[in-house]
RNA sequence: GGCGGGUUGGCGGAGAGGUUACGCAGCGGAUUGCAAAUCCGUGUAGACCGGUUCGAUUCCGGUACCCGCCUCCA
């Protein structure tokens, strides 16, 4: 089965050819963590996720190796621990469960490997020293920084050149860089920040380093796919591309790029002056279940711009609820369906996917409709509490609402069982009512503390 | 200023140079104590201007508008 993805070094559709098919490497930037995960960021390891699903049905299993990093080592923690008087330990560690414990509620896997950013530090010294020796980088004032100089096709996978990145500048360049350009590989850490013990004292990496260092000793010189947002394309992943190539030539980094785009909100960009921002799980508290958001997620090809509403919301909810119903007794089928495997080889077509499993459902091909849906990591039995958890306060309505109806349907006043079924449905409980008798459902939007409340 | 992306029917959102996308909503019907659900049927597209072509919403060029990045950001 061939897979297409497109490929941002190349701008191109391309098909993809793994270096080794016995072992699939892919590496995607992962989170500085330094609070909790927002919207935004769930949408790469989404995306990603379902990547790594399709390659490992496509290669097996085993045949996969899927790493995304944690940042622990940035300014942005210790001006965290600065304002909350809490240790940058504390910090890392509880913002690295909570990312792990949010994106396991949107039904992503974990990749075979996290790691993290300060148990590379030597190796990522050893690689700042090697660029040092090859004339790619130089130190001043405590600082290492990389000579983009040095390095001929700077600027290429984001199409910008370097004369055009200064006549755009909006920055100060600080005076210890011979090119405006160059950034920080390491930078001198003062007695209050984290630091380390390196050959230009004691310091700290700059932001891009860890990543190259993690990718080089998880995956090697030149691996598969490396993934990530589109706004680290710039500069990001072209100094990723940078350090990693010139560290290492021949080695030529990743492959294939992937990007993202971006996240928005009610159309809107997600910022926190607009009111709008809020984290993956500020939405899980209000009852909004991961599987919902992760079929909002996939609904929108990765590559276009995905806007998150309340209504996308709503009808992914409905979708997934009757999808539920129809497969909740069936034995999902071997393979996905051969459309959506198409579709998703067709650079990740999550959308497309979506819409032949639509088809699936109304052709009552269920056990392929099952199977396609586990193979984007929707209807699988975890994530599926968010159905069931109404069915026990609903039971008793049940009994209730069938006895008014039978007294009803005897006296022919309805008064008494309309009052009770608008109740109901008041608060978002679908009342059905047919000869077999009266089903009872929580509807997408059930208001479940409304309904504790209901006598 | 530089770089990149987008513009599809009431809404969301795909693919394909020529044949129904799909979902939601709508409309007509069946069904129902009333409804819901379900089933059957059904309408509405591809920013604008050129070009290539027998034929373009789909390829190419231009215009307009929108968005992102260039500073920490997924």
């Amino acid at each position: 089965m061939d897979i297409f993805l497109t490929n941002t070094a190349t701008r191109k559709k391309e098909l993809f050819a793994p270096l080794n098919p016995d072992d699939v490497r892919m590496y995607v930037c992962g989170p500085t963590v330094y609070d909790r995960a927002h919207l935004g960021n769930a949408r790469p390891v989404i995306v990603f996720d379902v990547l790594y699903r399709l390659l490992r049905h496509v290669y097996g299993e085993g045949h996969v190796t899927y790493v995304r990093n944690f940042t622990d080592v940035d300014d942005k923690i210790n001006a965290r621990a600065a304002e909350s008087g809490r240790t940058i330990g504390e910090i890392t560690a509880e913002t690295t469960q909570w990312f792990l414990d949010d994106m396991g509620a949107v039904g992503a896997l974990e990749p075979d490997h996290m790691p993290r950013a300060t148990q590379y530090i030597p190796q990522m010294v050893a690689m700042i020293g090697d660029l040092i020796a090859k004339g790619h980088a130089y130190a001043a004032e405590g600082h290492v920084l990389f000579s983009v100089d040095s390095y001929a096709e700077y600027g290429r996978l984001s199409g910008r050149s370097v004369d055009d990145m200064i006549a755009g500048a909006r920055v100060e360049v600080a005076p210890y860089k011979r090119h405006p350009m160059d950034f920080v590989l390491w930078k001198p850490s003062s007695d209050d920040q984290p630091g380390w013990e390196s050959p230009w004292g004691r310091g700290r990496p700059g932001w891009h380093i860890e990543c190259s260092a993690m990718a080089f000793e998880l995956l090697g010189e030149s691996f598969d796919i490396h993934g990530g947002g589109n706004d680290l394309m710039f500069p990001h992943h072209e100094n990723e591309i940078a350090q990693s190539c010139c560290a290492h030539p021949g080695g030529g980094f990743a492959k294939v790029w992937l990007h993202n785009e971006m996240l928005q909100v009610e159309g809107k960009k997600m910022s926190k002056s607009l009111g709008n921002f809020f984290t993956v799980r500020d939405l899980l508290d209000q009852g909004v279940p991961g599987e919902v958001i992760r079929f909002v997620m996939l609904s929108t090809h990765y590559r276009k711009p995905m806007d998150w509403t309340e209504q996308k919301a709503k009808e992914a909810s409905r979708t997934l609820l009757k999808w539920r119903k129809l497969v909740q007794d069936v034995v999902a089928a071997p393979m996905p369906a051969p459309a959506v495997l198409e579709t998703l080889c067709d650079d990740l077509n999550t959308a497309g996917a979506i819409a032949a499993m639509h088809e699936l459902a109304s052709q009552g091909a269920l056990p392929e409709l099952k199977a396609s849906a586990q193979m984007l990591g929707l209807l699988g039995d975890d994530m599926g509490d968010w159905v069931e958890r109404p069915g026990q306060l609903l039971d008793a309505w049940s009994q209730r609402l069938t006895q008014a109806r039978e007294l009803a349907m005897q006296t022919k006043d309805f008064a008494e069982l309309d009052r009770l079924k608008a109740t109901l449905v008041d608060v978002g409980v679908s009342v059905q009512m047919s000869k077999e008798g009266v089903v009872l459902a929580a509807g997408p939007e059930v208001d479940l503390a409304k309904l504790e409340d209901l006598t």
